[in-house]
DNA sequence: GATTTCATATGATTTAAATCATATATTAGG
DNA sequence: CCTAATATATGATTTAAATCATATGAAATC
């Protein structure tokens, strides 16, 4: 999508697929700042900043939307109501993340996958679920198979599981 | 600071201190949002919702900055300028975290902690730093020597470590 | 200044998730 | 349709962090 030291020209909205953001030190090393999954918007801090920071690659196949950047920021300086609209929108993903990361921090399996899924993460697929939340996707599985057994959850097909009484 | 339900009238810095955000399920659980330290704003999307949707209690004895919501939200209405700095303060939040929670999923102890400080997370102290991060202190400590004695650390006081050639 | 409290630190043991392995169901591709 | 690739699922083993325990240094309190 881009390149580090890039001119920022956009923010991205990941139809499909997955994207990596890694950040290149001086000394070579990568560091992943980031996993981008269908459903979420990345790249919102290139609005305010010259150039991109980390490169974008994408993981699989992807279908995203792009944000003019110019287009946003004019918006933003004539339009108050556009303005509060992606404050409104990006305050939301901050408290989005903290719970995530209240999440993460659970650390029996099954209590974090129950928690995550209260907090209406979205389960496309097990493995994908599992990294969003940091367990091994075998972990996962058992997790999942325990709250299954323990009532918490019930499994409508192979691989598709729902919360009770929702 | 507030509870779940109250009409919203601000969002916070907290200077100095903890807080704990609490939201209370209709089944009487409790679900635990966020944990704010010191040096961190909370409740950003107050600004953008009639009613708080948790509790924020103290967890230790806090000193707190208030900003108005009316106030803020005017300003918004009123200067772009003031907007843009609000969406980029917020967008540069959004960036932390997902950093964040890519630390979060590194599952050696060592590792997680150097990508923390490589990040620059504070270590004020280094039980709390351990909870930021989601590892037990002895966890934390015992990380902390293992990067010393790899030389990826510099231990220069008592509790006090700083990265090499920073 | 003595005492309590707490952070730092590390040793011993337990535990649960990671890892490795394997099997089956499902989907994708030739 | 047949084969290959992948997701789901679970069993066996390993591993490293959690837990429990204990000790010391530092700060706070009386």
């Amino acid at each position: 999508m881009f390149r580090q030291n890039d001119p920022t020209f956009a923010m991205f909205f990941l139809q499909k697929g997955q994207i990596q953001l890694i950040r290149h030190g001086q000394d070579g090393e990568q560091i992943i700042l980031h996993h981008a999954h269908s459903g979420e918007t990345f790249a919102e801090a290139s609005l305010f900043s010259d150039h991109y920071h980390c490169d974008a690659v994408a993981l699989k196949n992807v279908k995203l939307q792009l944000y003019d950047k110019r287009y946003i920021l004019q918006q933003m300086q004539q339009n108050p109501t556009f303005s509060m609209a992606i404050s409104a929108h990006f305050s939301r993903q901050i408290q989005a993340y903290r719970r995530r990361l209240e999440i993460h921090s659970i650390r029996r399996a099954d209590q974090r996958i129950f928690s995550a899924l209260l907090a209406g993460l979205t389960m496309d697929d097990i493995k994908s679920f599992a990294a969003k939340i940091g367990l091994t996707h075998e972990a996962t599985y058992r997790g999942l198979a325990k709250l299954v057994s323990q009532g918490k959850l019930h499994k409508t097909a192979r691989g598709k599981y729902s919360l009770r009484c929702e």
